[in-house]
DNA sequence: CCTCCTACCTTTACACTGTTAATAAAGCTA
DNA sequence: TAGCTTTATTAACAGTGTAAAGGTAGGAGG
């Protein structure tokens, strides 16, 4: 009975292949122009076959998405892995695996933030997406200490360098001919900045307006 | 012949209901069920009509997000007439406006900074979208003074406050439930910082590497 | 006043899109 | 071998942007 495993093999690779071509057009015609009947023509099967393996084009688009997530939670981990254990130090590299792989997989990067793709259906758990927040908050409390209201601090400081990094990214990725490399220095800076407000000491942060009302 | 301007007032007139009807379509149910026969239902004429008033679907869009750069640079423009004279206040309010602008008008953001609209054809000048950029570098051309390359430093901070504000808005329109206010409070401190490491004294940012090269 | 011409608008049509229903073929199970 | 399940196909529907052809009304010139 081996061959039911060959079966699923064959249609693990299949499936495999569905999101391979879907990827390939949208990289090199952009995601407008990925259609359930390229992609079917790509992989030489018919449309509806598809549908075996994806509910609808959104739902394949969004595996993209989420295997895009898994990629950049690896990234932003090795980048961890392979540095020294000052978290400053770790936060700075991991930001930066973040910077790269947008601009790596910068056709991923648009679907797994992009406006009109995500924004759409956030009922589901999205799990994957929020591991590179675990990942940078996990660092972050490494900074901050074991103080009052300590998660409440953390997400503000992950958001505030999330922002700013997404950001710098969406403006680069849009075309606004900013030179790359005043890009990273900006980028650097400010993160490095930010760091550097949260471990001031006197800085309580426990005054903020937020926070105060115990 | 005051004919002719009756008509042109009245070509006019058709010209703007067109817009109106594809914007109200696009708040309504979202930019992707914008449609040319959609619009045309709307107003009540067939669908090839639009195309003696607009020559493409994306032109239309792309007249709508024009309409959108004029109402942020007025929005801007005004939030610095309307405060005092310091230049830093000023900024804060700006950057305040540019903020209330995007959660007013989301749609009209999403089309004049979403990813896939923008980034496709830069070819043409897009002078209204550069209104903003001129606005705020002005300002901060007042915190930086004569110094020596000033241009690039004004270029620098201006694209890390709006790469800043840009990611948090985008972040927030994404629907990741952080709660506006504590988004607010990011926002003003993080302008804040930024600006006070601009103005602050024995900052010597020529020293910057980019700079350097004389 | 009549003709012509131009601008505006509609109908029709084409080549696409995502997705569904009906259908055929192939392979495993009994 | 008979039947059932799985997998793929063809045909079709409703919708998309847009181009070409046709008509119709209103102003211009004789």
């Amino acid at each position: 009975m081996g061959s039911k495993e060959r079966i699923n093999r064959h249609k693990e690779n299949i499936r495999c292949n569905i999101l391979r071509a879907a990827l390939a057009i949208g990289k090199g015609s952009g995601w407008n122009s990925v259609s359930m009947r390229k992609i079917a023509d790509s992989i030489e099967y018919s449309p509806p076959a598809i549908y075996e393996y994806f509910n609808s084009k959104e739902a394949l688009l969004q595996e993209l998405a989420r295997l895009g997530f898994l990629e950049l939670s690896q990234r932003i981990n090795q980048a961890r892995n392979n540095s020294e254990s000052d978290p400053k130090a770790q936060l700075l590299l991991m930001w930066a695996a973040y910077w790269d792989f947008a601009f790596a997989e910068q056709h991923l990067y648009q679907i797994m933030f992009g406006v009109e793709t995500t924004c759409c259906d956030i009922n589901e758990p999205r799990t994957d997406s929020q591991v590179p927040a675990a990942l940078f908050s996990e660092v972050i409390g490494l900074l901050v200490g074991q103080v009052e209201k300590a998660g409440e601090i953390i997400q503000k400081y992950y958001y505030a360098c999330w922002s700013f990094v997404h950001g710098l990214i969406s403006i680069n990725l849009i075309g606004s001919h900013v030179p790359q490399k005043i890009s990273e220095q900006i980028l650097t800076e400010a993160i490095s900045g930010i760091i550097d407000t949260l471990i001031a000491p006197g800085n309580d942060l426990s005054k903020e307006p937020y926070i105060e009302e115990v």
